[in-house]
DNA sequence: TGTCTTTGTGTCAATTATACACTTTGCGAA
DNA sequence: TTCGCAAAGTGTATAATTGACACAAAGACA
């Protein structure tokens, strides 16, 4: 780690933040309007900044996540390092960060992250450079600024990966929620129909969620029973190693 | 990404390398020895070093681990990013950065690759600033340098849920090997036994190894079949989405 | 020819996965 | 009031997979 010469560089780092919400029907990515400037149209991107001196690596990405939506208090899991070095060198790309950066040419390296979030309990509030912040539904993403989109799709392969051997995915859902949410959460994440009566048989097997004495209230139709996660067989589980929750 | 503050910094970047090799009995990582200087006795670390300007991060981890080991021609696969500000300040890390570093205070952020290998094809060759290259039982690891042994940690971790959830490991043996062989890879990758007999069935059905008409000879006991990889089967398995190899 | 060592093999029971369709509930419109 | 609607909720049969378990076969060597 000491060798010196010519080649070696200081380059910038920053975090990138994939921040996916549910609406109960279907899935969303939290993303910023990056600003139009001269012959540059606006154009969406992942909340991203670079770091701080003093700061780990998780808590810039948290900062950051809070300077430029407002978001905190969620939590965030690597997803990988980015580091092409003509990862910022689409032209709209350069032209726009020649516009704002002092440095535009500088290398940045950057680090994404990944969050689940209700996003009901989640209202983004633009700041900083940011000119707004909303969720966008995954399937309706075109262009991103930068790699965005390429770390979007690293992101989404590994929540789907966590989702299939760990029953996580509960953070997305209110403190009471209908297993019909859990069921289309499921769905929406994996990209692919499950079976409602297999589904539910699993869950109701695993004891991850009790049944409260509440009902759904005027809805049209058969109203649904209400449900709590139960975190206790959830720490239980996770104790004992289970790591197969298969779907 | 563009705002401006006296937090900001350059840290430096480097990759660290985990390189697993299997000797057909246990599983080995490839250290390098630090040097030792005043005060500091040497200590084994991973092999790694700063990343060049024009160099993606793959291409920097492959770099690296020729320049300092001599293996070249292995396929590297992230780990993570491990940035905490203070992974280089233990008393001894710090003392040795000193004596060989020009600047110790940089901050260094470390992006981590892994690998497995056959290290029957790989004969390390220490150079650059590794006074020694050597393969490592993992079990037998103590202290590494820096942070490395959480890198190492975290390293095992991925392979561990990698050789769960895909065969692979075929990289790990030569080109003949018999299913014994393949059965203790397995074993000591994932630190449990493995029926042998249900693992036989679980390989052959998945007709990922095909047998040669070829024995084992010499050896003071039944000969065992040599058996191939069957790549073919391999990639058609992967493109058809298979992603629970089931151990 | 006997002993040693590792290979190689089959079956049964338990668990898990998959496929599949109709009844129930409550609302609101006619 | 009753009819239609829409989503909730429920059971079973079959196939596939997992896990546990013990002994014979092959070749080397003494």
């Amino acid at each position: 780690m000491q060798s010196k010469n010519k080649h070696e560089i200081n380059p910038r780092i920053s975090t990138d933040c994939v921040i996916f919400g549910f609406d109960f029907n279907q899935l969303r990515v939290l993303l910023i309007e990056r600003s139009a400037v001269e012959n540059v149209p606006s154009m969406m991107a992942l909340p991203g900044d670079l770091i701080y001196e003093e700061e780990n690596l998780d808590m810039a990405a948290s900062r950051v996540l809070k300077e430029l939506t407002g978001l905190e208090e969620i939590y965030l899991e690597q997803v990988a390092a980015f580091g092409d070095p003509n990862r910022l060198s689409k032209k709209n790309d350069q032209l726009w960060l020649k516009s704002v950066r002092q440095d535009p040419d500088a290398r940045v390296i950057t680090i994404a992250y990944y969050s689940l979030v209700n996003l009901d309990n989640y209202a983004p509030q633009a700041s900083s450079f940011a000119k707004a912040a909303s969720w966008i539904l995954v399937d309706e993403i075109k262009e991103l600024a930068f790699d965005h989109a390429e770390i979007v799709s690293a992101a989404l392969k590994k929540l789907k990966d966590k989702i299939i051997s760990q029953p996580i995915g509960f953070n997305l859902l209110p403190e009471k929620f209908t297993l019909s949410q859990l069921h289309r959460l499921y769905e929406s994440i994996l990209g692919r129909d499950l079976d409602k009566r297999n589904f539910r048989r699993k869950m109701l097997k695993l004891k991850l969620v009790e049944s409260l004495d509440e009902k759904q209230e005027g809805v049209p139709h058969k109203p649904s029973q209400y449900f709590k996660f139960n975190e206790e067989n959830y720490n239980k589980l996770i104790e004992n190693g289970y790591d197969n929750f298969g779907f």
